[in-house]
DNA sequence: CTTTACACTTGCAAAATGCAAGTAAAGTTA
DNA sequence: TAACTTTACTTGCATTTTGCAAGTGTAAAG
């Protein structure tokens, strides 16, 4: 199941053999804003994941360490998906895609204010982030 | 051809709607390295995309504007690819994609000194990069 | 005028994606 | 405690995308 197939030893190209593809990044954004999502809360998303392929793509993700799952404290049935720290350190690129796209692209008010928050003090704002999500 | 299907207003979504694949960031990475490449070169880079594939990643990129084609003043059997002002802001995703994995994987010696200029003032390079290419 | 270089196109098999329905365990309600 | 619901998936199948190999057309070179 788990073929990880390198095409070449470019750290772009080892990036995007394990989260280049039109989901995965979006299950980080997720995960990024919210710290902690169940499976359910995923497909809720705006895009509308298939649920076989979203099981697919938190597998892959989950293999590469980029997520981790843990026991939900409210109930056996649900299950929390959090990010480990190599997904957390994607905060950058996923920070660099978002000003990218709000250059190119109308996006949502509230979107647009927090970067704003984000344009004021890139990198404090990256800390304070991580440490968010890390505890 | 052109079917721009916007999945959400999500900044991320509409990114990953126009290069969330596993090819179209390592032609924007080709040329962001070589500035202009021929259809030849991106087939030449190491990881080996299929010529048809290439075909298509190339057409959907100039239809989103992020790359554009104009004649060699060689031969006109060969035609010239360039990034445009959007595709060479991506400049910025593609840094931090590279100082991501710089983290989690082992890459190229060449690759490493470069993101050593990158960390010593990343903004100037940025800038400096910019200005390169787009002259 | 024949050969080579270059930028694609085409055909087809294999893999990934998307949709709808189904399953199993856990929790909730009557 | 029996029936129902919620949650996290799995399964089957049609559609789409990818990958490989071979082919085409135009321009340049010999």
């Amino acid at each position: 199941m788990s073929k990880v197939k390198k095409r070449s030893d470019c750290p772009v190209s080892c990036s995007l053999d394990i989260w280049g593809d039109k989901w995965s990044l979006l299950i980080v954004r997720d995960l990024l804003f919210a710290k902690e999502c169940t499976y359910g809360d995923f497909l809720k998303s705006g895009e509308g994941i298939a649920t076989n392929i979203l099981a697919a793509r938190l597998l892959a993700l989950e293999e590469n360490k980029i997520i981790e799952k843990l026991a939900h404290p409210d109930s056996k049935a649900k299950v929390l998906y959090r990010l480990t720290r190599k997904g957390i350190d994607l905060l950058p690129v996923m920070i660099e895609i978002n000003l990218w796209a709000e250059k190119y692209f109308s996006i949502p008010e509230d979107r647009k204010a927090l970067l704003k928050e984000v344009k004021k003090d890139k990198a404090g704002f990256i800390k304070a982030t991580i440490k968010e999500l890390e505890r």
